[in-house]
DNA sequence: TTGAAAGCGCTAACAC
DNA sequence: GTGTTAGCGCTTTCAA
């Protein structure tokens, strides 16, 4: 078997030069033993000349931990959920921790098999960004004592999480729309069965009923499905009703859609219809019109959610905290898609 | 120290409940190696009992691998990287391999580091989708044994990589332009450091040429910079000048902004101007007009880059084969942004 | 301050 | 077909 031109050096070829023992080279690697200044000075010599560099599979082992962490989303095609992926790979590796990612597409077999795989030693703790209401694998990590922060969906609160406010931030929408004098807002849905869409849904339905607005079940419109259907629902109210003059879209990518669809009826955004978006994704800025959205910040749930995971990780003493709930602030962004 | 109620099992335990050795253990769960029917069943049973999991990290050490692969790539909130990504994950997972992946944001330092890390055993090879000219590390690894397959973005002959016919689609696109009636091609190009826009920039020149249409300097725009500025070098020049009636834009997002731009200064697309993308990156589709644009088969890249990785690491004779480019095929989508 | 030795959990000779 | 044993590369007692 032929081997490279380099070989991976172990701490045995790095203790051989420096003359030492192999316990002396981790000890003056650690850093946190006392070890002889003129002894580590040799050490860090003998690393440097072979380019050592410490096996990180016989470290975990060791360990009993492998600095990892396993994050778990639906599809990383999904737009919003780059953004989130940034934020918790930067702030995992500054922190000396690699990512294992997966993609579950909402599908419960694929999530358990990931999770299983990442289980055995792989990882940590997980960072789950989904939540089928059928989540028994993740309450069992809990039961082996695996840590687990939960990310933009909560399933209950018995879970470390970090979601943004839904409610709050819908209801803001949803006011401006009615600040800037429109009469008539209908809303696109998501699955309900998601905690955050429940919540959009409760705050689009109290800011209607705070400023004297009827509510109308006729003009909530659920796109549950694919996205391709929610511009044929869109379109087929548009083509026979000119009543509405305010759309309150769930997330931006349902929004996008809905624009298309009023356009391709004939009526004009913002000047006949204003549609708000949720979530900011990035292309949100460059349409035509230019969307108005909720912005979530993304990038600092993901920051966020790592850093209480690695805190929960490094709390040796396993002394369950109590869960706690991050709840960071979701802003209106205003731009060209409403009056 | 507290530790959780269901503790991990080794190996050890399943043996001493099947009533066998370790080893035994070890061949039952491999697989490859015969033993004994009545035994088998005994270890499986105890097996599912224990709901034993190996432990990775010792199996890795033992055999000298990890069964996990670095994704390198400079920035997954880039439109084109999720797909790519996805393809990674899907295929490296159902052939048994972790994704740990990084972005280097372009900077040739980051990506050392990560490198650097992900080296030490914690990946058996690596699938980079960026390329510096400065590419010191990557060669390193080549010189190490440790495999590489480049993605997208080629460097050298000498890498294994796959990339797509940019010089082909490029001439394909600009070509239906012209053969839409066209006679004034502008071209927005990117960062001729990297050979992808150099492919398409030849692609480009090529077809005029072919068709006898004069290559002009004045309308090769150039926008290597971050997204921002290719909008106002599109505006710029259409404020002061109407004689160009197509664009050839390297990518989606390049065309995104330039039709923004062109319609900010009165004209419109595809009426005045044909505007066309390359990548068909999600959004495009969703646009208003939908972009006529190149599609690149990023899926299938980025499964096709895991597979040569996988095949080349498990060719445990190290005698290099010589470096293979596999190229595939980029298409024309013909949507409502040309005329 | 340092070295010797044990052991993390697994696999693979090598015996039988 | 199965058990015994050594060892992957590291950290960490325990002694000195």
């Amino acid at each position: 078997m032929m081997k490279g031109k380099l070989v991976m050096h172990t701490i045995k070829d790095v203790a051989k030069i420096a003359g030492v023992s192999t316990s002396t080279v981790s000890r003056a690697l650690s850093g946190n033993i006392p070890v002889n200044d003129d002894t580590k000075k040799r050490v860090l010599d003998a690393v440097k000349q072979l380019n050592y560099k410490p096996n990180f599979l016989a470290k975990g082992l060791k360990e009993g931990r492998s600095n990892a962490i396993g994050l778990i989303i639906p599809d990383i095609r999904n737009p919003i959920f780059p953004a989130l992926a940034r934020g918790v790979e930067d702030t995992a590796r500054s922190n000396g921790f690699n990512v294992i990612f997966s993609n579950s597409d909402e599908n419960i077999e694929n999530e358990i098999n990931s999770v299983n795989m990442l289980k055995n030693r792989w990882v940590d703790g997980f960072i789950f960004a989904t939540a089928s209401l059928d989540c028994q694998h993740i309450h069992q990590l809990r039961e082996e004592n695996i840590p687990v922060v939960l990310m933009v969906r909560n399933i209950e609160e018995s879970f470390d999480a970090v979601v943004t406010n839904n409610f709050e931030a819908s209801y803001n929408a949803v006011k401006y729309l009615i600040d800037r004098g429109l009469k008539k807002i209908a809303i696109i849905n998501g699955r309900l069965s998601l905690s955050l869409y429940r919540e959009r849904y409760e705050g689009y339905k109290k800011a209607l009923e705070d400023h004297g607005i009827d509510f109308s079940e006729e003009i909530c419109f659920n796109c549950s499905m694919a996205n391709g259907n929610c511009y044929e629902v869109v379109k087929n109210y548009f083509s026979t009703h000119r009543d509405v003059d305010g759309v309150f879209a769930t997330n931006d990518s349902k929004a996008i859609e809905a624009i298309r669809a009023i356009k391709d009826v004939g009526l004009r955004v913002p000047t006949d219809i204003s549609v708000i978006g949720f979530d900011d994704i990035q292309i949100s800025a460059l349409l035509d019109p230019q969307l108005t959205t909720v912005a979530q910040p993304l990038y600092d749930m993901g920051k966020l959610a790592v850093e209480k995971l690695i805190k929960i990780i490094n709390e040796k003493s396993k002394r369950k905290k109590k869960p706690q709930i991050d709840v960071v602030k979701s802003e209106l962004v205003i731009r060209n898609s409403t009056i």
